[in-house]
DNA sequence: CGAGGCCTTGAACCGGTTCAATCCTGGTGG
DNA sequence: CCACCAGGATTGAACCGGTTCAAGGCCTCG
């Protein structure tokens, strides 16, 4: 169950066999979500967290005039709401975004593995700093233009999912839709729409079926000026 | 030199004297910034972490076309760059936008913590994933008009350094210039001042000579559609 | 007293939005 | 088996919030 997540951490550091069983001996259990369904909400008390093991999932909130902004986009391996072990309540709703089924981590083993295993509090403490750099770029490419905030997002989703095994430079698999992007970006579905025809006219990216068929990645990297060290994707002892 | 995080970690749970204690003999140094002096630069490998004790700095990038991009602006009371303990060197840098005083706290004291103080451990890893929530706020924030941006950030700056006893109802001290205001929330320095002209001339804000003085706090709340709960000022254990 | 920042205001411009219509596709029920 | 329907994708045209460019004004500091 936690195979993603260890691959994640184990690229940023050693984890050792002992720390590996102690995650997975977390888990409590697993649960499925279908497109739309809520995972859980804004300002309601939590004790689990929620680690992601497949399909998609986003952390979003409803605007007063009824849009929806996506605050970010969540790939398996990701712990989604590890944040709310700390917090104790989100400020925002996880919803998923296809079929998705994520394991159930309840805080009181949490709290067991921060009394007992600093390094391993370490890594998830890690984890949710990465959450926020992501959090920063996002802010920083939501000033840029329509066309490099979608190439941003398309680089930055690749380079995450590459991580797990679900991508690769030819492209991969986002059962979203353009409306799910828009909402991501900031954008209007329309101009959504009319950024993607542009990038598939210029050969950089084909979205269609939900799928990210990548033309030329070093040229929508560019456009994206897509930077991947915020990921911290390097192994260093933390 | 640890009054002001204690205040804030106080306000969140509650600290022993003990834990109170380590903390303020984690600090080696203290260190001041000139204006415009960068506190951190992007990218280089880090073994200390600084807590803010007066003054005002920001986390910032800078976009390729040489436009600058404010992603955090911190309170006295912060502790800016600890998501680095996690990290080991930061996406962005640091730069003072006053004369600033900040704690120096080596890794190694933190490392020593998370070895053998579980709460003070979740205390600290609380901070960071409030910067987090903080940054979620930003997105979202972006994503609305130039009025209501303004006005988000108004009320955020003023709630956080309530917290600290540095701004009441009626306004506080907040030395920047329109340009920072401007790079903080992705409009242009023209564009700040034509809605803080409307602000003022509504009667809900006036933003003078490093000064924010507030004519209607309500009215601004309202404008901003501001909901404090993000930045999880009520206590709960940890 | 001159220079450099910052603030302020006007006028033209433009990237992205809004509104509206049409197309396409997959799923459903008769 | 096919008509229908709903949700998403696509395109055109008018519009607008915020940008850009340009010109002063004001204040502080050397």
């Amino acid at each position: 169950m936690t195979a993603s997540l260890l691959t994640r951490l184990r690229r940023s550091d050693e984890v050792t066999d002992s720390e590996a069983v102690r995650l997975a001996g977390a888990v409590s259990r697993m649960e499925s979500f279908a497109p739309r369904a809520t995972v859980c909400r804004a300002h309601v008390p939590l004790d689990v967290s929620k680690l992601l093991i497949d399909g998609f999932v986003s952390r979003q909130c409803t605007l007063l005039d009824g849009r929806r902004q996506i605050l970010a986009i969540h790939v398996p391996g990701d712990f989604v709401d590890l944040h709310a072990f700390a917090l104790k309540y989100l400020d925002h709703d996880v919803v998923a975004l296809t079929t998705a089924r994520l394991a159930v981590v309840p805080h009181e083993q949490l709290r067991e593995i921060t009394d007992s295993e600093p390094h391993l509090t370490r890594m998830l403490w890690f984890a949710t700093t990465v959450d926020a750099a992501i959090h920063r770029e996002w802010i920083a490419s939501l000033s840029r233009s329509a066309m490099a905030r979608v190439a941003h997002l398309f680089c930055e989703l690749r380079a995450r999912l590459e991580v797990v095994g679900l991508a690769d430079r030819s492209g991969y698999a986002l059962p979203l839709t353009q409306i799910d992007l828009a909402d991501a970006t900031s954008l209007t579905p329309v101009h959504v729409n009319r950024t993607l025809r542009q990038m598939r006219e210029a050969g950089l990216l084909d979205f269609r079926a939900g799928r990210v068929e990548i033309g030329d990645l070093d040229g929508l990297i560019r456009l994206a000026s897509f930077d991947p060290r915020y990921l911290y994707l390097d192994r260093t002892a933390r």
